[in-house]
DNA sequence: ACACTAACCTATTCACGAT
DNA sequence: ATCGTGAATAGGTTAGTGT
């Protein structure tokens, strides 16, 4: 996909975090500890993130591939020298292995409770190679941090060995996209059939592209950036989210500068199994602090249908602009043309809602002091919440959720809902098909 | 175009916690 | 002790970045 005008920062290519880009003194901090210990323990692998300002779990990756580089290096060089030795200019000797450092831990097992379990389980059956973008929203459901998300998916992937082995390519061709259409189960009284093409209702088989419109037309957008709905049986609960981003300028991103700030959340006020709600806008002011408590953004009732305010004339998104600038504990709401939109349903699961959803995010608020060796080598100025606050702003322009929506928004929409008027909410089993078609929609196609 | 390397993958093993 | 599963490893591949 094509950058933005504005945008200078590389996207990630669908399904892969956007790349790090390490700073001279961050590689000669993580050389010189490379140098002293190649295989860091958890201990210190969190202290080089919140000295660094790097995410713990890129700290791991990258020992990984420098483990790697220096012994193939090594293999190469000591074959070349036939056997003469370490090759110069290597970091370790060629010899070193696991055994001679000392670990300092390995991280502490982390528990993940039935009812997240049962989140990562329906998305694993849906799809087994989840986007970063699909893991980011995984870890908010979940409250586990991404990287643990990740390995799940892996430990996953190697015990459950499915139909498909052969690499997310073929996993993906094992998941057709689903029909445009979905049924939406909702409360008794409330619209219940839902062509996403509604421009009541974006409801987002993802959705997300503003392609095709032409220009002075102004298009239900759509974007989904993660699969809206994870539930589990009956009693489970349901929770999602989606958010549409506005129109102006037909990219999401960059031309919603507001996007930068804002955070998924979830509800956590009443529950409503089975229901969906929709033209719900909630977001969430950027962290101004170490964590953004899940609580914050909760409280919110869903409104019946009716009651949603209308689209503002001038500017749909005003809200969500003000609510980039705005305190700690706002919310906003902002629907119609150009909306936001989040469909959530259910509670805090175990209280893992209270874990911030960036959690591995370093913060330098609270970090112990750093080493001297490193201090003298960092920049004094870091952006902790940079990488949060970029997380809608990725999503906005993720490849995936463009090529999603290509197909509902250029031109095979119906003009009227083929599907006909309201009716009475549907039963369990359809409401688990559309959980699993929603699901669907938003994951990344070949 | 190419080298480098972050990100991601599989396969395998280690290790923790529940039973 | 056994089992299930989270964590970590080696090593290979993919794809973004810089030259």
């Amino acid at each position: 996909m094509a950058p933005t005008s504005t945008s200078k920062i590389s996207l990630p290519c669908g399904s892969r975090r956007r790349r790090l880009v390490l700073k001279p003194t961050q590689q000669g901090a993580l050389h010189a500890l490379f140098q002293q210990n190649p295989y860091p323990g958890i201990a210190t692998r969190e202290r080089l993130a919140r000295e660094l300002d790097i995410p713990e779990s890129r700290i791991q990756v990258w020992f990984q591939n420098q483990r790697t580089r220096q012994l193939r290096q090594s293999r190469l060089g000591s074959a070349k020298s036939q056997g003469q030795g370490p090759t110069h200019g290597q970091e370790q000797p060629p010899s070193w292995t696991q055994e001679h450092f000392t670990k300092d831990g390995r991280r502490k097992r982390t528990s993940i409770s039935p009812s997240q379990t049962s989140i990562l389980l329906q998305a694993f059956e849906k799809n087994r190679f989840p986007s970063i973008a699909t893991r980011e929203h995984l870890a908010s459901l979940t409250g586990l941090p991404e990287s643990r998300i990740q390995v799940w998916f892996q430990n996953r992937r190697a015990r459950h060995p499915g139909q498909s082995r052969s690499g997310p390519m073929k996993d993906m061709e094992a998941n057709p996209k689903p029909s445009p259409y979905v049924r939406v189960p909702v409360e008794p009284g409330l619209l219940a059939r839902v062509p996403v093409s509604s421009p009541q209702l974006a409801l987002s088989n993802t959705l997300g592209s503003m392609q095709g419109f032409p220009a002075g037309t102004t298009p239900v957008p759509c974007m989904g950036f993660a699969p809206p709905v994870f539930c589990g049986g009956p009693g489970s609960q349901a929770l999602g989210a989606m958010m549409v981003p506005p129109t102006q300028g037909g990219q999401g991103g960059d031309n919603f500068p507001a996007a930068k700030g804002l955070r998924s959340c979830y509800l956590t006020g009443p529950t409503l199994v089975g229901s969906l709600f929709i033209r719900h806008a909630l977001l969430c002011p950027p962290s101004q602090g170490e964590h953004q408590q899940q609580h914050e953004c909760t409280g919110m009732t869903p409104l019946p249908f009716q009651d949603y305010p209308q689209p503002l004339a001038d500017n749909p998104c005003q809200g969500l602009k003000e609510a980039g600038h705005a305190g700690r504990n706002s919310t906003t709401q902002c629907s119609g043309e150009g909306s936001q939109l989040v469909i959530g349903t259910g509670q805090a699961q175990d209280g893992a809602f209270l874990q911030p959803a960036h959690a591995e995010m370093p913060g330098w608020q609270q970090q112990s002091l750093p080493t001297a060796w490193l201090s003298a080598t960092l920049n004094p100025e870091h952006q902790t919440s940079a990488e949060a606050s970029s997380f809608l702003e990725e999503l906005f322009t993720a490849t995936e959720m463009e090529e999603d929506t290509h197909p509902i928004l250029s031109g095979c929409l119906p003009q009227e809902d083929p599907l006909g008027p309201l009716e009475t909410p549907l039963s369990e089993e359809e409401f688990h098909t559309l959980l699993a078609m929603l699901h669907d929609s938003t994951w990344p196609q070949a």
